[in-house]
DNA sequence: ATGGCCAAGCCTCTTGGA
């Protein structure tokens, strides 16, 4: 079994480029963010010829997530609004940003966490009222699963290994203390870092800048993860950064991050 | 040291990304 989660910057402009990865790395499970396309123009016709199911939740020009499936996608949920219910999100899931689903018996949680904007922005307020709701949520998930793997693009690098240069005085977002507790307070409910289970080291990043050559230097950073409960956890078997579709043609700026289990 | 890109929209500039 594998998942993998790739925020791929526009499917419609990458959908060749997606086709070409899952042909030579056919996952179980992709979950994609920023497809920045409604539903009804999602390009769904070259993965279903894949083989694969699909459950989308988009909008216009931003934002948007979906998952593609080998195997049925049960249960499927958009937002964070059937679990906790409209009223309590309100505007925070007007961005189609969450959808979840159960293959496999894993209930599987895909995100596309706000960037942040410019610290102390609005958006930056944004994220952290997300991160919020997000810790609700997945504390009402885990009372209903027990195997759960939350992935995506959170836009958080958890620490100073996954950036290449560690901030100064000046607050960068993504980097922030605050945004590191918002994350690890979610992960406090009883899930654990699928990538660090098997690699300590600094520099392993998922995501580069498109300007000043940042990927051929490798001027990254690691915000695309999965986050797994503790016996999922401890049956992965590998969790690895596919560097090689960051350097075809047209890229996205994030490339595939891969977990898997033993079959 | 600085700055360097890319996608979508209605579009030749603006907004957003991180």
């Amino acid at each position: 079994m594998k998942i993998a989660t790739w925020n791929v910057n526009s499917i419609r402009t990458r959908q060749g480029l997606v086709c070409d990865w899952l042909q030579a790395n056919p996952v179980d499970v992709l979950c994609i963010q920023e497809t920045k396309v409604v539903d009804g123009d999602f390009p769904r016709e070259p993965f279903a010829a894949l083989g694969y199911e699909l459950a989308v939740s988009g909008q216009k020009s931003y934002n948007g997530v979906a998952m593609m499936s080998r195997s049925p996608l049960k249960d499927v949920e958009i937002g964070f609004s059937p679990r906790l219910g409209a009223e309590v999100v309100g505007e925070l899931d007007a961005q189609k940003r969450a959808i979840a689903a159960t293959v496999q018996g894993i209930r599987i949680i895909n995100l596309y966490v706000p960037n942040g904007g410019d610290y102390d922005s609005d958006k930056y307020d944004y994220k952290l009222r997300w991160l919020n709701q997000l810790y609700d949520y997945t504390k009402l998930t885990l009372d209903k699963y027990t195997d759960v793997c939350i992935c995506g693009d959170f836009n958080i690098a958890p620490d100073d290994r996954d950036i290449h240069t560690p901030p100064g005085k000046t607050p960068v977002v993504g980097t922030t203390p605050v945004e590191r507790e918002a994350l690890q307070r979610v992960l406090s409910l009883g899930l654990a870092d699928a990538f660090r289970k098997f690699n300590s080291e600094a520099q392993q990043y998922s995501w580069w800048d498109y300007r000043a050559g940042a990927f051929p230097r490798n001027r990254g950073w690691r915000i695309d993860h999965h986050y797994l409960t503790e016996a999922l956890y401890k049956r992965a078997s590998s969790c690895v950064i596919d560097r090689e579709p960051r350097q075809w043609t047209k890229p996205s700026d994030h490339t595939p991050v891969v977990v898997e289990w033993p079959d």
